[in-house]
DNA sequence: AGACGCGCCTGCAGGC
DNA sequence: TGCCTGCAGGCGCGTC
């Protein structure tokens, strides 16, 4: 379940491999993955054009916001020597979803069942030689909950983001985030804390995992309402859900090969050090009290009762 | 307008 | 053994 911390890790892991190269080909074995979730009406041309779109850009390097990544696309390398200087114009959104991988791959490798697309890509442009050997980066899903689409890139909170992505708030680790605001805005909610911590209009990047870790380490009980709670209390879960992410994400920077840009969707890559999440039934590692499981907003939610006392509404 | 709930997917665990 | 149900979850969109 890929959140900041595990975008992070394969978005560097993607830049190293595809900065500077060309995409020279495209192939997409499942065009399910070029709609969301909720349009899934993919017609045959819609492959057709995300392969003409990309085919021939030139990739400048791989971004991230929360857990939207995308590559910024340059002109053709034939162009580009024209003159023009790289300024992207162009994005190729890639959202890993619930097991979204990423995996660079020799064109020879044995395409796994659960493949989606291929990008063809090459170093140096398109001419060829040893230095320049083909290679393949394969966005392989097994639920489908991930996407991929070619996208213009808009300004968003303070940056150049892809245009379906420009709905959802900076994140903690980057530059344009302000914490200020984010507590500000926070603080008109009237939904539980740990659904508004999940809305990623909000502030982005945080997920189940995070969000319950996050309510864990500050003491506060998921079902806090924001606008009834104390503004330092807001910015204490803030600052714990920015140090478990780049806690985690300081663990997960390992591990890479050729034919591995990491994250394995399914059972976790590194060991997150969980203290909450998926210890129902566990004892609490502060105080020893069993760990409760509930449903908030549809997701289940781990919290100690007694560290993260309910709030006392009335 | 904010809040909520559904549907999209697949694989696996658990019950009968 | 095999079938069925439920669950996991991010996110877009429809609904109230």
């Amino acid at each position: 379940m890929p959140e900041l911390p595990e975008v992070e890790s394969v978005r560097l892991g993607v830049h190293e491999w595809t900065a500077g190269a060309t995409i020279t080909g495209a192939e997409v074995i499942d065009p399910r993955i070029l709609g969301t979730t909720s349009q899934r009406r993919i017609d045959a041309s819609a492959a057709d054009g995300f392969v003409a779109a990309v085919t021939g850009r030139r990739i400048i390097g791989a971004e991230r916001r929360g857990k939207f990544m995308w590559l910024t696309l340059g002109e053709t390398p034939a162009l580009d020597q024209l003159g023009g200087h790289e300024a992207p114009d162009l994005s190729l959104l890639i959202h890993l979803g619930m097991s979204g991988q990423l995996r660079v791959h020799q064109p020879s490798d044995e395409i796994h069942r659960h493949t989606r697309a291929i990008l063809r890509l090459q170093r140096g442009g398109a001419q060829s030689g040893p230095a320049h050997e083909p290679y393949e980066l394969r966005f392989i899903d097994q639920r489908i909950f991930g996407h991929l689409g070619v996208q213009p890139l808009v300004h968003a909170s303070g940056r150049l983001v892809p245009a379906s992505a420009n709905h959802i708030a900076a994140d903690p680790l980057e530059a344009a985030f302000e914490p200020g605001l984010t507590i500000t805005a926070l603080a008109k909610k009237r939904t539980a804390l740990k659904s508004a911590l999940l809305d990623q209009t909000l502030l982005s990047g945080i997920g189940n995992i995070y969000a319950d870790e996050a309510l864990f380490r500050a003491g506060i009980h998921p079902l806090a309402i924001p606008a009834r709670t104390r503004q330092s209390r807001l910015a204490a879960v803030l600052e714990s859900a920015t140090r478990v992410m780049s806690d985690a994400l300081q663990a997960g920077g390992t591990s890479f090969d050729a034919l591995y840009v990491n994250v394995n969707g399914e059972s976790g890559y590194f060991d997150r050090a969980l203290l909450a999440y998926g210890r129902g039934g566990q004892e609490c590692v502060r105080c020893g009290t069993e760990i409760e499981k509930m449903t908030i907003g549809g997701r289940t939610s781990h919290f100690c009762p007694n560290c993260q006392k309910p709030p006392r509404y009335r």
